[in-house]
DNA sequence: CTAATAGTGTCTATCAGACATTATACT
DNA sequence: AGTATAATGTCTGATAGACACTATTAG
């Protein structure tokens, strides 16, 4: 119980990025190769400090968005993942890490950031299979990101910020297809993904080998009704 | 960008409590009155700062559920909902809270804790409604709270967790309602919980006037196949 | 018997999943 | 014509919502 001269602990404060892309219809994930110590040279998410007092944690997140990945955040979906805050899961001391999902279009390889002593998106899977080992909980934080970005496509317009500005039906399903690790039937997705109200809006055609694809870009709703159900057996 | 000399601001961290009750068939909260500036006198919900620096999240959580609520948190459905750090969230300088979700059956009003000056179950109605003011951004983080347990009504077997040890369907019903702000046809509410796979398992009968109700308890299941999904309308 | 509450049955419009066919381009 | 990809149609079993009846107790 604190007394009157108790005063509350002080902690430091990290911004955690797992961000999210599709690059040869495999999820994959940004990482940065840590270049000081503690896991120096080890993989890690992107994320750092908070600048200062009075820096928002939704601010720091688009700073080291920008600064580790190089992505301008203002056209990017991100939402908050969760608090970590496990006494010792940082060696420096007692370290609370906001965690941010951040979803992007396929992008070729990141401009190395200035942090960061190197940054390559890696899959998922490879991952999740202990191929790549990540430093602190980051694993735990990946993990999280995974699903909450898989139980998101089911209700939510998030889909569409995995692709371009425009797409076809055919780019959309390879999206739901990759995220969730199933196969859909196309025709049922195209008869689904129609029904959605205000999900997706007819924007020209392809030119494209076989008969011209009609292109969309993303609807104005948010929240997709009724929603795309993850069939049981989603990875 | 940090020099060699910089090192990361410290913040004080707090964790902040949502905790759902019903009562009379409503929907409350529970609620403090500050006994301390800033806001003293003003209603807020329960919380405080970390103990000490060793102190886990969660185990926080669980202490500030038993000092300002006077509730055992070991049989308590207890999950993270997010992390409110905006500058200036707090006069004290920068704070970091750090909510939490509790759902509790109904219980009398609540003995006054140690820091609390009163606490007190109040119907989050009032609250949205303005009649009841809270500190910080308080409001804020109940909304969520309320938001996000209406959302896992739909596929969890959270509704059990506002209910006693054993309940009959129609209890099971009335919490439904409450939460959703809906009405539900009794008899497709039977058919849908009975088909859900490991939701709720018999557990002897309950005399009542009228014919006496099967009782039930909670199943194994924490996730509902298939869920029960909320109607359009849903508050 | 009557009131009160619990529990079950049925009908129908809609939807999800399986599956085959037609359409439009390029070579 | 042949190939490749896009798009649409149909059938069927399952499900959600609307609705009416039977069952079991207390008084």
């Amino acid at each position: 119980m604190p007394d009157e001269q108790w005063s509350p602990p002080l902690v430091m404060v990290t911004v955690d990025l797992v961000i999210l892309t599709l690059r040869a219809g495999e999820l994959n994930a940004l990482l940065v190769e840590r270049g000081v110590e503690p896991y120096q040279g080890e993989m890690a998410l992107p994320g750092g400090f908070l600048n200062n007092g009075e820096e928002d944690l939704q601010v720091a997140a688009h700073r080291e968005l920008a600064e580790e990945a190089g992505l301008d955040g203002a056209s990017l979906h991100l939402e908050q993942l969760g608090v970590y805050g496990t006494p010792g899961r940082d060696p420096r001391g007692r370290v609370v890490s906001v965690a941010y999902l951040a979803i992007a279009p396929g992008l070729p390889e990141p401009a190395a950031g200035t942090d960061a002593a190197g940054a390559r998106w890696q899959p998922v899977g490879a991952v999740a299979a202990g191929k790549v080992r990540l430093a602190f909980d980051h694993e735990l934080i990946l993990n999280d990101g995974v699903e909450r970005a898989r139980a998101k496509l089911e209700h939510t317009a998030l889909a569409t910020a995995f692709c371009g500005e425009t797409f076809t039906i055919s780019e959309l399903q390879r999206v739901y297809e990759a995220v969730w690790g199933v196969e859909i039937d196309p025709r049922n997705f195209y008869r689904k993904v129609q029904g959605v109200e205000g999900f997706i809006v007819p924007d020209g055609h392809k030119a494209t080998r076989g008969r011209p694809a009609r292109l969309f870009r993303a609807g104005r709703s948010a929240a997709l009704h009724p929603p795309l159900v993850r069939p049981e057996g989603a990875t």
